[in-house]
DNA sequence: GTCTATAGTAAGATAGAC
DNA sequence: GTCTATCTTACTATAGAC
C-alpha cells in the first residue's frame, strides 16, 4: 500500500473511532506512518482527505449491501440477510456515526456522500419489501417506505443500543425484534 | 438562572449539539456568558462540567419517558404516544449522540448515566410490552424484551437516518413503519 | 515525494489579584 | 465568586530544504 492510500485507510479507521472533529492531522499521520509533508502533498488538508476517506466508506456501503440485496433468495430471505450479517456492532457505522459529526453535516461536500448512500438504502429496502408484498411474502397493509425506514433504523439505532451497553447481543436482540415484527405480517 | 446553572445549562446545549469532543471550555464559557475563573470555580474541569450535564440530561429523559408509561391508556397506548412525542428529531437525542464519542465511552464516569438510562427505558419498554401481551394488545409470538430493543432503537436511529436525509419527517416515517409493524391485525 | 522548521490559533488548565 | 494573566500542549497549515 502506498503512502497515499495508507493516508486515506487511517483516515477512514479514524473518523470510524472518533468521527471527523475528534480526529487531528497529526493521529492521521502518526497511524499512518507518514509525515506532515507526505500528507499535505497529497491532500490540500484534513477536510480534502475526509471527503476521500467519507466518500470511499460510503463506497463499500453501498456495495456490501448491493451484494446482499441483489443475491440470492426471496426478498424477505435477502433483507433479513442484510440484517443478520456479520457486523462488529460495538464499532458501529463507520457513515451513520457521521451524522452526529457538526463540522461533516455543516460542510456540503463531507455531508453529501452520507446523505446520498443512506437515501439509496432506504430506496434499495424500499424496493425489496414492494417484491416481497406483491409476492405475498408481507402483509399488504404495510408500507414499504415506511417499513424500510424502520428496519434501517432499527440497524442504526442498534449501534447507539449496543455501544450505550457495551454489549453486541444488545444490537442482535434488536434486529431479532425487527424480524419477529416482519415475520408476524408474513403470509 | 445563577452562574453555576447557566454553565450547566450552556453545557448542555453543546453537548447536545457539538458532542463532547467538540465542545471546548472557552465555547462553554462564552455561551453561559462566564469567564475561566468561574468555570474553574466551581468545577474542577471540563470532565467534572461535563458528568453533570451529562446526568441531568439522562434524568430529563427517564423523568419524560416514565411521565408517558405512568401515564393514561392501555399499554399501547402509552408506547405509541412516546414514540409519537413531540421531537425536534435533527437535534437527535442529547444522550443517544454521546455514544458516538469516543471520550465518552472511554471514561466510564462520563459513561455510566447513558448506559444505566438507555438500560432503564429498555426495561420500562420491555415491562409495557409484556402487559399488552397479557392484555391481547400483542401478538403472543413476540419477545418482550427483544421488541422493546427494536423500538427504542428505531429512535435511536430515525435520529440518524433524519439527519443524513437533512429531513424530520424521515423520523417520523421510521415511527410510522415502526408502529404499522406492531399493530395487530386481523390475520 | 518526503522531511524538518516554523507559525498562528485554540485547548485545557493554573495563579493570583480583586 | 469573578477577572486577567500566564502556561503547556495540541491543532492545522505553510515554507523551503533535500
Amino acid at each position: 500500500m502506498d503512502t497515499k492510500e495508507r493516508l486515506i485507510e487511517s483516515t477512514r479507521e479514524l473518523l470510524w473511532e472518533r468521527g471527523y472533529v475528534g480526529t487531528s492531522p497529526k493521529a492521521i499521520q502518526q497511524r499512518s506512518g507518514t509525515g506532515q509533508g507526505s500528507m499535505y502533498h497529497h491532500f490540500r488538508g484534513k477536510p480534502d482527505l475526509a471527503l476521500v476517506a467519507i466518500t470511499r466508506s460510503a463506497e463499500e456501503l453501498r456495495d456490501r449491501a448491493e451484494a446482499v440485496f441483489s443475491g440470492p433468495g426471496t426478498s424477505i430471505e435477502r433483507i433479513t440477510a442484510y440484517l443478520r450479517r456479520e457486523r462488529d456492532a460495538l464499532r458501529g457505522c463507520p457513515v451513520g456515526r457521521l451524522t452526529q459529526d457538526p463540522d461533516v453535516m455543516a460542510d456540503p461536500e463531507l455531508r453529501c456522500p452520507v446523505e446520498a448512500v443512506f437515501a439509496w438504502l432506504r430506496v434499495r429496502f424500499t424496493g425489496a419489501l414492494t417484491e416481497a408484498r406483491e409476492n405475498g411474502e408481507m402483509d399488504a397493509a404495510l408500507d414499504p417506505a415506511a417499513t424500510a425506514t424502520a428496519l434501517v433504523a432499527v440497524l442504526q439505532g442498534g449501534y447507539v443500543l449496543a455501544r450505550a451497553a457495551a454489549d453486541p447481543q444488545v444490537y442482535a436482540l434488536a434486529v431479532d425484534g425487527a424480524l419477529s415484527l416482519l415475520a408476524v405480517h408474513a403470509h
